[in-house]
DNA sequence: ATAATAGTGTCTGTCAGACACTATATC
DNA sequence: GATATAGTGTCTGACAGACACTATTAT
């Protein structure tokens, strides 16, 4: 009646670079699939638990450690993994762009892919990690709108025009700044003013902040596309 | 390096029961855990999907066959049963009040249990099944505010108070029947009118409705808990 | 000066909560 | 009639989008 099954875990590990929403691809380097772009994850170890098997293997192949991790789902359809019944527990890591990340072991190579350029690629990718990937996305772009996921992909401190692209990003949708900013700084513990400003390249100053205790933006940021009755 | 696991299923089922959120629960009849309250749930089989594995598990264990399985998370902490490395798969369900249930293989008893009389008993349920519901409840009173949940756990066709009992049920908190009225039916696709209506006790009779087509109610319905900034 | 970015003030439309009011049933 | 439930109309306050306007920098 029971039945063993190995158990794995995968990263959709999501970053801004560049005004471009990225998500992070390992190329592996043993079979199965080698050579495919895939999530960066691997096997949980006995005793290991879920989260912590995650936060492991991301740092094996990637070299990146990562504080949150949010789980995303499970897949566990028989025949998705050619080695056998594996079931994959999925989680979700946002972080402020870290730059180029270095291979680490079972991958040949790893690098951030803009989300825009990628659906080219979505069918090569290995096992069911397209399906994976794109659910990770959906819940990305859905936190946006009602946590303060924004503030996870900036370095503190930052701006209103850097949380503002992120959405952006993310959304793939222009967001009127003004607006924009009058509702963030408007949010209550939302985000803390440090006192501090920055000059860019051009323009008046921005003023500084950290990410505040809020944990829901209320009333939600709305993404047009939802708003279109 | 990988190591085996057996993959379990366990389902959190609710449903509105005279004006209260109720979750269906068994009482074990085989170890561990022998005469302690437990989700529904068991082992998945060989070559079996998960969403099957939790529907046939069901069916076995209370007789009743859910149409809709939402995955709610995947529980796999060392030791959190005891007769090995299980890692479980939850589902969330929800029907109209069915009544009574009768308990199936390797289950004592099945009931409704209301979610408001149960935080005493919550300490002695099986494995982590308290930490699977509570989850499970949170949940379902978050996608009560945007989804068109509420329809799942009537009968169609329905009228808009029954629609609100659900609300009410599953929040614990009173609605206004004149706003949700207002609401519901001017929400586009959320509800269609039959055209009959239906006499209750007393009072005029209330017009009756079926599911619609929408998938999100925009603006969504609010908790009154957490509109309090 | 010009352009660019940051930030404020204000108008308008929509929708929430509140609640008076009408409609239609049972007792 | 009284009472209960269904449903409509309307007022008010909050907030969205739109956008004019001011503030402060680089060139």
């Amino acid at each position: 009646m029971k039945h063993s099954a190995t158990i794995a875990v995968d990263l959709v590990v999501l970053t801004v670079r560049g005004g471009e929403l990225c998500v992070l691809l390992v190329e592996r380097g043993i079979e199965p699939y080698v050579g495919r772009y895939a999530l960066p994850g691997g096997f949980v170890l006995a005793d290991e638990d879920l989260p912590e098997a995650a936060k492991r293997e991301l740092i094996e192949e990637t070299g990146l450690d990562v504080a949150h991790l949010e789980q995303l789902g499970s897949y566990g359809k028989p025949g998705r993994d050619p080695r056998g019944r594996v079931l994959s527990v999925a989680y979700l890591a946002f972080l402020p762009d870290p730059g180029p990340v270095a291979a680490g072991s079972d991958a040949a190579a790893v690098a951030w892919h803009p989300i825009a350029g990628l659906e080219a690629d979505l069918a090569s990718v290995a096992f069911d990690h397209a399906a994976i990937l794109k659910d990770g996305l959906e819940r990305a772009r859905s936190k946006l709108e009602y946590t303060p996921l924004a503030a996870a992909f900036v370095e503190e401190p930052f701006t209103v025009s850097d949380l503002r692209e992120v959405y952006e990003a993310v959304w793939g949708e222009a967001v009127d700044p003004r607006n924009f900013h009058r509702k963030v700084t408007g949010a209550r513990d939302l985000i803390n003013a440090t006192g501090e400003t920055r000059t860019g390249d051009r323009g008046r100053p921005a003023n500084l902040y950290e990410r505040g205790s809020a944990e829901l933006i209320l009333p939600p940021m709305m993404r047009a596309e939802l708003r279109v009755n």
